[in-house]
DNA sequence: TACTTGAATGCAAATTATTTGCATTTTATA
DNA sequence: TATAAAATGCAAATAATTTGCATTCAAGTA
């Protein structure tokens, strides 16, 4: 049964004329009618609810688009965001299209119900992006992926930051060598981790003399040990890319008699549950996915209000990250 | 702008009328045609579109309404979720109401957006469950949550079986002595995560000794170990009712120098990923997130087809689950 | 091939939904 | 209490959607 100005008007008492006054702006929309008449004609699902009403005067419908893994890192993300668009009046819906076929026609569909998005593709290339604005025109996007190039107004962690904060921890405790396990390259955060930790220990006049290629698993993590164990090297400060991969080189060196951090120290990247639980308990970089989601919802909902400037080209937000120091380290 | 016939017609070439009768269904939905003009409905977000369209003509959409918090558990739970919608050709959105002031006005908004819902609400009381009924009345609803009365069709794991798993587990390895780390016992599966174990133990003639009242955290494992020792109870077959608290149970135990599984045997539930990197290797109960999410999906579509007879009551359906055995128990 | 039948289509009329001009009422403010 | 601005409802105007009817098209049949 669709609904129309007639139900609204019996549902609220007012008249057909004056609903749709209400909702179509042509009466402010501050009043206790046009609030309470706002209000039916959401809940009955009035179908041109979002089209006629000023987002001002009601609740903001926002989609958050992921590619949805099963990784704890999701459901931290998801939790952020639901958080923060609870305390703005949003309402959020979270889209996962990783197996989505035709991502450009499933995102101009969302759009329709839905006053703006939240990205966070990290695998997705460049060229589908430039599709993505170039059918969305105008439309408020931002994102939430490390990326090289900005096509929308992206909100992200400071990996740079982050590579440089481990690398520093590990100079001023006075360590000499250094290696990485890095996180695939062709993940623009993996490389950015990278080079923050590389720049900051060459700029003190060291080398990073063992660099493994790892994948973010467990597993990776691992093989890095063996790999390290091969060529005898100790007492080296040893940064992971991520905190699995740093868990998986602490487990493998333990199972082998090793001492952490005696014969390696580790800092880990996330700050995953288990890094504080894991025995040694997980030195690791700190992200606040609380404040990344106020930045992007609240710079989101200033597009929809079109308090933004969308001539300029896309801005970059970088949000700083922390050391948290725990028992892998000295 | 407002997407009317008019402009549907003007871009797919038909006429109003014919669009107008596809879209009200008085041409049969399946020639090229009605196919076509479906899909530009959908596409230009014509707002009457899933009132008027038989549903068996198009991609449903189904809500998955969830009270979400920054476990993994929800990882995998929106995961399986997003795979089975995708291969039934369902689009899948996921709404976090943990937070909602109003939860029933909030779905009957949701309502409006999406063809059904699948529900996991474990703390809902059964009150505001009823008043959910009554006010959707004929909406297509499936729950997965856990809980006594059924209300909406539920599908869920069968958590008697569990902890019965678990049981005979230690039963058959010779173990003489058994204690629990229960879960929180106002949720109903904690209760039958419990019972099921207990049942067991005491029809094979035996009892439970000792009984820990956790709250599923990690923390609450460490004190349970701590509350073991006291009572310098050894060789000791022990359930616990999650992962997390197992976890925390031999954290604690091996920075006591306790041995697992000589001193302590563990059996966890939920299998989540640490359960397996976790030294020693947690034995744990397997649920099957996949074949849950398909059932109740399937079960769902059925219902938004009309295919199931809602006069009948609420149907409960058990989904299996099964022992992994690893490390932690003989 | 020509004929038959039923579905699909478009036009225009009918119906239904929404907007707006105008007169009246209410509310806020001086 | 006076006054102006905003809100409201009625009815007319406009817009959107549906439907009766005639025509076209496709597929099967004699």
């Amino acid at each position: 049964m669709s609904v129309g100005l007639k139900e609204i008007s019996s549902a609220t008492g007012y008249s057909v004329s004056t609903v749709s006054r209400v909702l179509s702006n042509k009466i402010s929309g501050n009043s206790e009618s046009a609030a309470h008449i706002i209000q039916a004609a959401r809940d009955m699902g009035y179908n041109k609810y979002r089209d006629s009403i000023n987002p001002d005067n009601r609740v903001l419908d926002i989609a958050l688009i992921t590619q949805h893994f099963s990784e704890e890192f999701y459901a931290y993300l998801y939790s952020a965001f639901d958080k923060i668009s609870l305390s703005r009046n949003c309402t959020l819906t979270i889209h996962s299209v990783r197996h989505s076929k035709s991502l450009q026609d499933e995102l101009s569909f969302l759009s329709k119900n839905h006053d703006g998005f939240i990205l966070f593709l990290p695998t997705l290339d460049p060229y589908s992006y430039n599709k993505i604005k170039e059918r969305m025109k105008d439309y408020p996007i931002v994102s939430i992926a490390p990326s090289f190039e900005s096509i929308f107004d992206t909100f992200t962690f400071d990996s740079y930051q982050g590579g440089a904060l481990a690398a520093q921890a590990f100079l001023e405790e006075g360590y000499k060598k250094f290696g990485i396990i890095r996180g695939p390259l062709e993940k623009w955060e993996a490389a950015l981790r990278r080079n923050g930790f590389r720049d900051t220990i060459e700029n003190a006049g060291y080398n990073i003399i063992w660099d493994y290629k790892g994948n973010y698993s467990f597993e990776s993590g691992e093989n890095a040990f063996h790999a390290v164990e091969k060529e005898k090297i100790r007492n080296i400060g040893v940064f992971a890319s991520n905190d699995q991969m740093a868990v998986g080189f602490i487990h493998a060196a333990l199972e082998n008699k090793k001492n952490i951090p005696k014969d390696y120290a580790v800092i880990g990247y996330d700050n995953i549950l288990f890094s504080k639980i894991f025995f040694p308990k997980l030195s690791t970089i700190d992200t606040d996915v609380d404040q990344l989601s106020e930045e992007a919802i609240d710079h989101l909902i200033r597009m929809i209000k079109k308090e933004v400037n969308l001539e300029r080209s896309a801005r970059k937000t970088l949000i700083p990250v922390e050391l948290i120091k725990r028992d892998t380290h000295k």
